[in-house]
DNA sequence: GCCCCCGCTGAAAATACCTTTCAAGCGTGA
DNA sequence: TCACGCTTGAAAGGTATTTTCAGCGGGGGC
């Protein structure tokens, strides 16, 4: 996991929120401290030195350091250059404003605004904070796969599923599993060259990581898609696609986001090994959109307004 | 000269490049060359300590750090933030590439790009497309509806599945069926107080559309969540709300912004139902969440590094 | 034409800042 | 209750930045 790690994360530029939100969770308390401090003020943190930041959060040097570690940087010298380029990005313009929650008595007109807003935000977030060179090394696997198989329960189960429909739909062999035991005993079945998938928000749900562990202990390569890439799946994951974590809250299950965080993930899978496998899968595409227009209302398509 | 500068000028932000310009004529050789280096390559430049900067532009740490006072900042420290906010600035500046399709030979960083941005249009498409009368009222039939069908095929089936989960969460009676033979089955059943939903981009899947008639003719309120407001589907439609259709490509099958935007629509729908039964919602959520905390592994994040 | 003065320049010392180490404190599970 | 391991901050250690200072080159006066 060390070298995943090491390998997987230059500094992040914009992403910083994002990757604040999604570390939070593993980080100690003091850790968290500053890294409220510097998700919160980035211009503020930016003019401090480590003694500065670290008294303004009442903690160490040591501790500052550690979290700039966390957040992926070899120091506190270069987090505070990347907050000084965030701040910047901040000032010119596209201020995020900090949306509020959704309230129970929210108009439903807010509700459809707030809802949209933190989707956007999402994807942008996991946009920023997704890591290419990963995500590469993910399409290449696939592209070159015998078959890939997916796993993921519950709302991650539906995205697997997404997945698995689409990569059928350009030819590939694809199944997404969402049954715990019979993900087990199909894991049993891949070798080298065969792609297993693990998709989990929290990173630490054993009946997707078991399978994923399965599967790569036969040699297959595997791919994780998850919000924690710190998690337990990881440990089984050649490659861990990282999505982001928004905020939940009550009326708002992190289910939701992290959803759409997902989805972002599997689409740039799919539209990555259609393009390296584009010879036999544009065809594939055209072929099963004509073979489903039957399946519409002769005229189907009603003239335009 | 300390105190003159200390009062006087404040650390530019955007302004290098004119600064350097405007103070060029003042300055040295050396000190014109570092000025230069920094202005062309500020991303590059904003990466080198003082002693890396010298050794590029033939000179000294001290003339480097001569030439950053001259521009306005207390020592090279400084310079060297405003140099990477600049960077970053500039960074973000050139990101209106995305609006083109993606292309067969798009490097992996433009396809995430690219995609995220279509998402965040096609969100912002829909909340501004959705009728929120239309949407208020489905809200109301589904909060006091007795129990909910929800049909859909391929994509639009794990719309409607996902839906299904939420809808389930906070104890509410829902179910989605791909199968239509099953789905007109189970319309039949339906009566007063029962809802019916069909999802279909194209509004003319006969196989959604089947369910939807039964459930309509047998007095059950029924809800359409398509692209095509005056397709077919809107017939037996008591409540029509409209997805936004992006353009698509073919590398970007339609399925995908339909599905960001179904997801949306339905994302207000299940907010919308939980704020009106916020009573049982809210333990509901609470207690499903609670009940799969055991399926998680005890120590979810694993100590850093 | 030669010499002296002035200011630019870089090497090296001095300082500030960042990083690492280590032992004490604290919470946690047995 | 005790022991263990993780978290934490103080201080040592190292690196980057700043300052100092002496050398050097050019330009003008004699």
């Amino acid at each position: 996991m060390k070298e995943i790690f090491a390998g997987a994360a230059p500094p992040a530029p914009a992403a910083l929120a994002a990757k604040v939100r999604t570390l939070a969770p593993s980080m100690t308390r003091s850790m968290q401290r500053v890294a409220e401090a510097v998700a919160g003020d980035p211009a503020g943190c930016a003019a401090l030195t480590v003694t500065g930041l670290a008294e303004l959060t009442g903690t160490s040097e040591a501790t500052v350091v550690r979290t700039a570690r966390l957040l992926g940087y070899p120091g506190y010298r270069d987090l505070r250059l990347a907050l000084a380029g965030l701040a910047a990005q901040q000032q010119s313009g596209r201020a995020p404003a900090v949306t509020a929650d959704i309230a129970v008595d929210d108009p439903i007109a807010d509700v459809v605004a707030k809802l949209a807003f933190d989707e956007q935000q999402t994807l942008a977030d996991t946009a920023a904070g997704l890591d290419t060179v990963q995500l590469g090394a993910a399409v290449a696997a696939l592209a070159t796969a015998r078959r890939t198989e997916i796993y993921g329960v519950a709302a991650s189960g539906l995205v697997a599923q997404d997945l698995a429909q689409k990569l059928l739909r350009i030819g590939h062999i694809a199944h997404a599993h969402s049954d715990p035991h019979l993900a087990v005993t199909n894991a049993v079945t891949l070798r080298a060259k065969d792609v297993a998938i693990a998709i989990t928000h929290s990173g630490s749900t054993g009946d997707v990581i078991e399978p994923l562990r399965v599967a790569f202990e036969h040699g297959a390569t595997t791919i994780a898609i998850t919000g924690r890439p710190d998690g337990a799946v990881s440990q089984y994951a050649d490659h861990v696609l990282t999505t982001s974590t928004a905020r939940e809250s009550e009326l708002r299950p992190a289910a939701m986001s992290s959803r759409t965080s997902q989805l972002l993930v599997v689409d740039c899978l799919f539209v990555g090994v259609a393009q390296r496998t584009y010879e036999t899968a544009a065809p594939a595409l055209a072929a099963s959109y004509e073979a489903l227009a039957h399946r519409h209302s002769p005229r189907g398509a009603p003239s335009a307004r």
